[in-house]
DNA sequence: TGATATGTTATCTT
DNA sequence: CAAGATAACATATC
């Protein structure tokens, strides 16, 4: 769930409401998704936040900083001064804090919290030096808006035979999209998720190149889809699930032929949702 | 009650 | 060997 957009989305509140702000102490609760020493981090002022593919960095001013991942279920949610009205989705669950409450953060004016009730998600704090150095952060392919070209995308696609559904999501290949987004372009592109990705002529893959951008520029609009567990720091959701196109919509007419239905079947072990008539 | 949701990775297979 | 396919992770929800 969380794509390219909902990390944005959590990166542009946590800059918004952390900025400048000093630690002044730091609770985990929960080993499992925490590593190294949090108390390399106390006293340190957020002087940045910044955003590879689906991992966000906050950077401090003592030399440090906290990297993570919430993968599917993990959320940020900030308490504090500058929030006008408190909102909290019923997404939470638990609450904060609360049985899925595994770090919390506080700082001179404020809290920060860091939920996540699958525990796949993970805090790493390292040198600030060392964060584009971080394995996880070396392997990405390039990003949608960044560094990724027509060109670079369309040698991508060529070097393989798998499905383009999955290598759309292979963050080794491109980073940012995952499987909301992925169905959403290849349905905007008109190309079946099956299709073997070496298999796409120019004009197909130019196609899939604008879609993707496209999709994603959607989701930033939103701020995010919140099917699941995705909510932003201050405790509200994304709405790019009610403007989705394929993605969550088995059964219903197709929007752009307006005559067949949308089918659903699994690629690669992943929901896939298509339009059989309009996807070639 | 068991099937379902998903990001990533370890492991198995071709 | 390498690329690709699949299972595993954990748990609330329907």
């Amino acid at each position: 769930m969380p794509e390219l957009p909902e990390v944005e989305a959590i990166k542009v509140q946590l800059e918004k409401f952390l900025l400048n702000k000093k630690i002044v102490s730091i609770d985990v609760i929960n080993r499992k998704v925490f590593q190294g020493d949090e108390k390399k981090l106390i006293g340190g002022l957020v002087k940045k936040v910044r955003r590879f593919g689906k991992v966000t960095s906050i950077d401090l001013s003592n030399g440090y900083s906290i990297l993570t991942h919430v993968k599917l279920t993990g959320q940020y949610i900030y308490r504090g001064p500058e929030l006008k009205s408190e909102i909290l989705s019923k997404k939470v669950i638990g609450g904060i804090p609360g049985v899925h409450t595994h770090l919390i953060i506080k700082f001179d004016k404020g809290i920060l919290y860091y939920n996540d009730v699958r525990r796949f998600g993970w805090i790493r704090v390292i040198k600030t030096s060392q964060v584009e150095n971080e394995p996880f952060i070396k392997k990405l392919g390039p990003e949608p808006f960044k560094n990724l070209t027509f060109n670079i995308f369309e040698e991508i696609l060529l070097k393989t035979k798998r499905n383009i559904k999955t290598l759309l999501m292979d963050q080794s290949k491109l980073s940012g999209v995952g499987n909301i987004y992925a169905n959403d372009a290849l349905w905007l592109a008109k190309i079946d998720p099956r299709r073997q990705a070496d298999s796409l002529s120019s004009l197909e893959a130019l196609s899939l190149f604008k879609a993707i951008e496209m999709v994603l520029k959607s989701g930033l609009k939103y701020g995010g889809a919140s099917e699941l567990a995705f909510v932003t720091p201050d405790g509200g959701e994304g709405q790019y699930q009610n403007y989705s196109l394929v993605y969550g919509h088995e059964g219903e007419i197709c929007k752009s032929c307006k005559i067949n239905k949308i089918e659903k079947f699994f690629l690669g072990g992943r929901g896939t949702y298509i339009c059989p008539v309009c996807q070639k």
